[in-house]
DNA sequence: CAATGTGAAACGATTCACAGCT
DNA sequence: AGCTGTGAATCGTTTCACATTG
């Protein structure tokens, strides 16, 4: 095996972030959030060092799984130790973009809008929830504290005519939507976003959405869960099998 | 090849509902529901007859996994016709057991809680929310509408206290519950509901849960939801590629 | 010598392609 | 003639197992 010019690289051990040496799945992607959860967690407990195998008995997962979903980014472990706490929780921030903050938009402000809008986890992490649009006018102009039983201690979030959406995304430097709008509504407000720009949509109406492939729209559907659930209720098994 | 006496089988040319062929993989089920909703389009629509190839066109599905999909189940199509629109609906009804109604009790009475048992889908379709459950004296004893800000066309779901849900899961027939709690106290919530009997839960705080294998445990994870796409955000390709 | 990083094996899900039925 | 139901082929994900390394 000869050693050709271009093998040397002066790179550090870490693939730099913003090489993209092969298509990241999805299963990848969402298991890295468990993995930031879990490490804030043995932060707060103060442990400074972990390996990938004492990580999954803790937080029940695969310890191959947890090393190979890491070395697509990088070399963050110390062989013989493990993985710095701390700096691997810095390392999973950056990759999934969380170290700066995203305005999100939220269209539609029934029930479920209203709730999205007051959701505390949202502020506690990396995402502001920056305006609620609606078509209501009994809607229109309110703030989602005025409107919802939440606790006093933030500003809410005020309520915008959906129809002024394309000029306040820009203005507003909107990043993310979120879609709390009826089934029937969902496509129509949908094509609005990606018109204004928007590149990420969380969907929670129970539809498939059809959108342009550069705009990525994650359905969060509960319809489909609780059918799920409903299924393995009816198995023989779930009784059956003592 | 003998055929020996239990290879004749009495049976219809479906398989009954009540044997277990083989494992049905969760995607399997998920897409069910999918059929389903787009079966109730199609009805609306006054389709009675459509074959795997249109149906996976209209919907954006592929037509090979409809089939495999609605095989594990039955013959349900006709060859050289396809399915009956009306009777194919029926079947997946009763597969995902959505025939009757589920019993549902929300524990947690926040924002997501309140908005949760106000959400008009449910009803529309095979469950019933009867009760929400708290901790908070202030809210038990309200209703969710007394709490929200909803339609009143609807009585409301009462707030009980969560140290009576044990005796109340019991008595108002609780076969699945919602856990809309804060994400430190949804592990003790869910063992309360597992000692209580309950097989079905489906939980929205952002935590992995443990629950034994007979209890069915699906999160609906808004924060992982998120990451993933601030993920998407974050990566090159997205306004790179023109 | 303990634990990473990673090819190779195993597993599982999707898609192809066609025999067989109506 | 047309479409289902399904083995076989393909594709993607997970797990194994070990050479490599601090």
């Amino acid at each position: 095996m000869s050693l050709r010019f271009n093998d040397f690289t002066p790179d550090t051990n870490e693939k730099t972030l913003s090489m993209k040496p092969e298509k990241i799945s999805e299963f990848t992607t969402r298991r890295l959030s468990i993995y930031l959860r879990s490490l804030n967690q043995l932060t707060l407990e103060g442990v400074e060092t972990i390996s990938s195998q004492s990580f999954a008995e803790r937080f029940n997962l695969n310890s191959a799984q947890i090393r190979k979903d890491l070395a697509y980014f990088g070399e963050f472990g110390v062989r013989g130790v493990g993985y710095d706490t701390e700096a691997l929780r810095k390392h999973l921030i950056e990759i999934l973009g969380l170290n700066r903050r995203h305005r999100v938009g939220i269209i539609g402000a029934g029930n479920l809008g209203l709730a999205l809008a007051n959701y505390k986890n949202w502020t506690a992490s990396s995402f502001n929830v920056v305006a609620l649009f609606d078509n209501d006018t009994a809607r229109i102009g309110k703030t989602s504290l005025a409107s919802s039983h939440a606790s006093k201690n933030s500003d809410g979030v005020k309520i915008y005519d959906v129809r002024d959406f394309p000029t306040l995304a820009r203005e507003l430097e909107l990043e993310m939507v979120a879609l709390a709008v009826p089934r029937e509504t969902a496509q129509s407000a949908l094509d609005m976003v990606v018109e204004a720009g928007i590149k990420a949509v969380l969907n929670f109406a129970p539809a498939q959405l059809e959108a342009p492939e550069d705009v990525q729209v994650k359905t969060v559907d509960l319809t489909i869960s609780l059918e799920s659930l409903s299924y393995f209720l009816a198995q023989p098994t779930s009784d059956e099998v003592k």
